[in-house]
DNA sequence: CGTGCGGTTGATCCGAGTCAAGCCAAGTGG
DNA sequence: CCACTTGGCTTGACTCGGATCAACCGCACG
């Protein structure tokens, strides 16, 4: 499908070793047999964000990449007349921006006070080509996002609002591991999980309140008690 | 977008041996300077799709990996009730399946009779794991998989049907770069289109007759000529 | 205090879904 | 050869879910 990037080509001349590493590099390369990505990423610089400010553009050429510390990120992609959809959220730990592309696609906008480790995208690009476990879990960690970004799409082009409401609901409670009767923290905006299931704040509003007749409780904004999981699965669909 | 498949780069130096491999595999290794993937499925078994055959279904483990050689493939999710929902569409050369990972989370199916090579997932992984310019190519592929992922969730959470419909179209007419007044093949049936689009079948057609004033002539079904571009890139939104 | 922001609720509207009929071209079998 | 079926597509009438528009609530904050 066209969904698969294709095939082709590539690798070509690649048994060269890494000339241009630095030596400094190199003693990074013996701490990476443990955890490629977190031990590279403090040759980093950090990076804070205040809520709201924005990393990179959709439009920009993509120059840093980096991980995430601390906070909450979510990336979002626009059309002209301001209708957003937010194509995911990157939590800590997990890795923002785009390797190996002239440009991002999409934007990179603090959800909460954030800190990052970022790098020149190129610098980055030059150390993971010597490192193959690094880019090993790149490559584990793109697959994931690709199967979640894939998932998603299932939910904005076939399920109706309340599925999607009850699946966003489910997946932060599964992702939490929360079991009924505790709370679960929804750190979004109505506007934000408006723009992630693809409808407008007054739909998800009205369809919270409805689930609060058989499935939930909202002890306060920005959390939620899940009193009866099977009928909020119910609700999710298949 | 994500008619493109992908794109090929490649390389960057790379350096480690690999001691776990068979001599065998050695001197694929060798072979690997020029193309690592298009090499590689050579060692593969060939398998061979009839239209609407399905390869892989959505909650199997994950058991084969491939490569298309010829035909398309459409990657789907359904819900329960049979909401089917495109992921997207493989075309010659093109990575399919799920390495590293349990499941494939979605269903492989042939949309016209296609040939490929496929691989025992494992058996892959293992190579994989001793091919780092092999790893490269795959993380370049799953990196551009998944913004045209992204950018179709934009249309699918956000846009109108005539902009999603003129989206696509202006897409197949980008892919086979035709310019105003060629044909442009468009080898999907509407059910399919649908699906791709998160619509119905007769929103997609009636979209279509609708285009026919301003913007395009079909000649044929699985056909259709661009008459005026930029009434259509206007449909198509930001 | 007022003011602004995030959220809820209600009334209304409209785009896309649903249901149904019919068209056309390609089989298929008598 | 012709009657009949079948599958993909179009078109129309109607419905309905979610968007839009608007009022209002509660709370934090200057």
């Amino acid at each position: 499908m066209y969904l698969e990037t294709s095939v082709g080509s590539s690798a070509s001349g690649r048994a060269n070793d890494c000339a241009s590493c630095s030596a400094r590099s190199q003693s990074i390369c013996a701490a990476l047999t443990q955890n490629a990505l977190a031990e590279f990423f403090q040759l980093g610089r950090t990076c804070q964000l205040k809520r709201g400010e924005t990393l990179m553009w959709e439009s920009d050429e993509a120059i840093v990449v980096g991980n995430l510390r601390e906070g909450l990120l979510k990336l979002t992609s626009s059309l002209d007349d301001g209708r957003e959809q937010i194509l995911g959220i990157a939590f800590p730990g997990d890795f923002v921006g785009r390797p190996f592309g002239k440009t991002a696609g999409h934007c990179v906008t603090a959800l909460t006070d954030a800190r990052l480790c970022v790098f020149r995208r190129s610098a980055f690009e030059q150390f993971a080509g010597c490192h193959p476990e690094l880019e090993h879990a790149l490559l584990l960690r793109a697959l994931d996002e690709l199967e979640r970004a894939r998932s998603w799409m299932l939910l904005l082009g076939r399920k109706s609002a309340s599925e999607r409401v009850a699946t966003l609901l489910l997946e932060f409670a599964d992702r939490q591991d929360a079991r009924e009767g505790q709370r679960v923290a929804l750190p979004l905006t109505r506007q934000q999980m408006a723009d992630l299931l693809g409808l407008t704040i007054e739909t998800v509003s009205r369809k919270l309140t409805l689930f609060k007749r058989h499935a939930i409780r909202l002890p306060d904004l920005h959390g939620f008690i899940v009193t009866d999981r099977t009928a909020l699965e119910e609700l999710a669909g298949g």
